[in-house]
DNA sequence: GTATGCTTACTCGGATACCACTTGTCCGAGTTCCATGGG
DNA sequence: CCCATGGAACTCGGACAAGTGGTATCCGAGTAAGCATAC
């Protein structure tokens, strides 16, 4: 029960779509090098961004990158469940009404089992807690020397 | 990234045995008849909490599987961890130190970058959230009609 | 009656196979920018 | 000067392979209870 990779690669390329906004779109190329990340799979991976609403692509020659939203407006959770598939970490599969315990009894399982809830709470508390912080705290929270370091690669690659 | 079915079985074994603390050890037979579940695999699952210290396992003709503690002392988080591996949710993999970004700066990447912080900050509420509750609450929230039902289950196969 | 040995029922640990998901690669199709060439 | 054409650079979507971990099964070894047998 890991989180994907995938995730980790996302935030950070929202984050750095986030400081170069202005040059906007970026290419996967530039991406890709700047994390030392397989180019063609972390394309995969930002379709699924895409897709949700939370990057833009822009085909074409100059095409690349971009957030679709302002930085204030993603939150980290968004991205978690963009590329996660937005399941939830625990599926109950009711496995008390299997078998002999599940026989006959009928108002036992009304209820959704004890279980079930706890987890569901953790769960929730997980969630909340990704959701109360936006890709802009991420670029907020970062040393200062990373949005310039990002520009001054731009100038070694044209 | 979704937790194993596995934790899932961990749990309702936990609470009937918890149930059935006066009639231990109970059988895996006893256990997987219950849920029906595969008899071999749940059995290999147990051992994981059985090297936990989370259940108690006694071979021989009477043998079985117990609690190892009382319920009030086992808490969802430490059935979740033993059968999980206790890994973390996210593990940063460092990725802004790979690749062009990395190169030649050092300063910024003393502290933890603000993605795994946050990833950090939500693990622990989940975490907390599971550490909150133990095996007693669980057994306290199922219906009435369940312990009984267990017991006459036992009668039927003796 | 007591001690010894056998059978039975159970757990333990390793080996193995299968399946789903993640990671990674490749290719054809579509889109846009730009340079080139003809009117 | 203006427009059409073709190449270059990029994204999109699907197909496919490799690696990893969860699921599931099987088997030999070890242990303890119960029973039978021998003294």
């Amino acid at each position: 029960m890991r989180m994907s990779e995938g995730a980790e690669w996302g935030l950070h390329c929202c984050v750095t779509l986030g400081w170069l906004a202005d040059e906007a779109p970026v290419s996967i190329r530039r991406l890709a090098a700047w994390f030392d990340l397989p180019q063609e799979y972390l394309k995969k991976r930002l379709q699924s961004l895409s897709r949700a609403g939370i990057l833009a692509s822009s085909p074409g020659a100059l095409g690349g990158w971009s957030l679709a939203r302002s930085p204030e407006k993603i939150t980290v959770m968004e991205v978690v469940a963009a590329m996660e598939g937005g399941l939830e970490l625990f599926h109950c599969t009711e496995v008390r009404q299997r078998g002999v315990g599940g026989q006959g009894a009928g108002a036992e399982f009304v209820r959704p089992c004890g279980i079930s809830a706890v987890m569901r709470r953790a769960e929730l508390a997980w969630r909340q807690e990704l959701a109360a912080h936006t890709i802009a705290d991420l670029m907020a929270r970062s040393p200062k020397g990373a949005e310039r370091t990002h520009r001054n690669y731009r100038r070694m690659t044209g």
